[in-house]
DNA sequence: CCTCCATCTTGACGTTGACAAGTTGGAAAC
DNA sequence: GTTTCCAACTTGTCAACGTCAAGATGGAGG
């Protein structure tokens, strides 16, 4: 990335910052990204992303166990942005009544143009699922939508342990459908994405089908 | 599979049946089908299925073009099995109103029975999209629930092109529901699973969730 | 200036998927 | 019933991978 800003002669003391390469974890974070982007999730390779950071193939062992330890917070940066995403579309969204739709737009907008790394995120084995940052911010994303259901239907849903999760079938449910068409549509199952217009057709599809579901859920509320 | 059937002596001409093995295409599916289970996708390997079928590690390249090959027959396997568990599940359900939840129910009991096999028959790159019998057999398990969507509430939904899965959100949004369920189960975003009783638990949470969702449905019309 | 140690490199090992070339054995032709 | 032939299988090889071990390096602290 671009060179440490301050102290050009003095590196600070300890957190990972700047070394000989300049911050090589951050590096290979962002390579790591680039080539899930190019090559997919079953493309990925670790030599490859030292080549791509410019250091030895076995530099990466230094700041990250193994690839799953560098898979692993490529897939909780990847939960930050996701948690990010919904942020900012429910920001975006006047009415109120459609702050939980505009969450689940950008949530499925996010899964659409990061469809490796999405997949990532929700793929047993390739990921230390008892990493702690990993585990704070894949919960993180959901308690996004949580919050926003909550602020939406009025219901009060509190989200304290993982078993919480499945505790409310109403916002499983919605949570379900919002990851269902994600996953669909990520993977192609939806017929062909890719293109802009795909993508934002796909979207108003989503829309259109959770404006249906709430409307449901409004009405007999 | 079973041995040939008729002239035990002569073999008949072309189709993939007894060869110095017995039938490796079948005995190299069962043996990858195994590697799944116990390894996980990621675990795969051609070798390791070679291995167990007791042949060279090239002779997979004679029955598939290469793993790719051999990971999409077993996906279309998997979707087989996957239109069964719904047709069995459904078959098994007296209730007309009910055939619909019953179907879904098998859907995710497949998924949480064989999550491996369900990881790649959804995953993009470690299978053969174009493969023509791959696709029919994945669009045969989702006519089944657009087939038994239709029964229930006596719409009449057609199964004509791929562009249709997306065309009535009503379905697509169903299905969406179901798949969503079934993929945070398998991922063990909904907890834990793998003992027989948690599987148990999550059909009947998804059981309340989509009869929530169709009570809702059938409400509205 | 010197020392130390985190950082990075080099080299090696075992394993993988794929390819090429050779072997084998049963069906078909004679 | 012998021969021919070719699909089925083997052996050998290659580059690339992840991981480990041991050596090199250079900036920070003494």
């Amino acid at each position: 990335m671009e060179p440490k800003k301050k102290r050009p002669a003095r590196r600070a003391v300890r957190p990972p910052k700047a070394y000989h390469h300049g911050d090589l974890a951050t590096a290979l974070v962002e390579a790591a990204e680039a080539v899930l982007t190019e090559r997919g999730v079953e493309g990925f390779t670790l030599r490859e992303c030292a080549r791509r950071a410019g250091v030895s193939h076995a530099a990466p062992a230094h700041h990250f166990k193994d690839a799953k330890g560098l898979l692993t917070e490529v897939a909780r940066v990847g939960f930050d942005r996701l948690t990010e995403a919904q942020r900012a579309a429910r920001a975006a969204e006047p009415e109120l009544k459609d702050l939980l739709i505009a969450a689940a737009v950008g949530y499925i907008r996010f899964a659409l143009t990061h469809p490796a790394q999405f997949q990532l995120m929700f793929q047993r084995g390739l990921i230390d699922h008892d990493n702690g940052r990993f585990i704070q911010a894949a919960r993180a994303a959901f308690a996004i939508y949580v919050e926003t259901y909550s602020a939406v239907t009025r219901e009060t849903v509190r989200l304290e342990s993982e078993a919480d999760k499945t505790s409310n079938p109403r916002v499983l449910g919605q949570w379900a459908l919002i990851h269902g068409l994600a996953t669909l549509a990520v993977q192609g199952q939806l017929g062909p994405n890719r293109s802009v217009s795909e993508i934002a057709k796909l979207t108003a599809y989503a829309r259109s089908v959770l404006m249906n579901a709430q409307k449901l859920d409004m009405t007999r509320r």
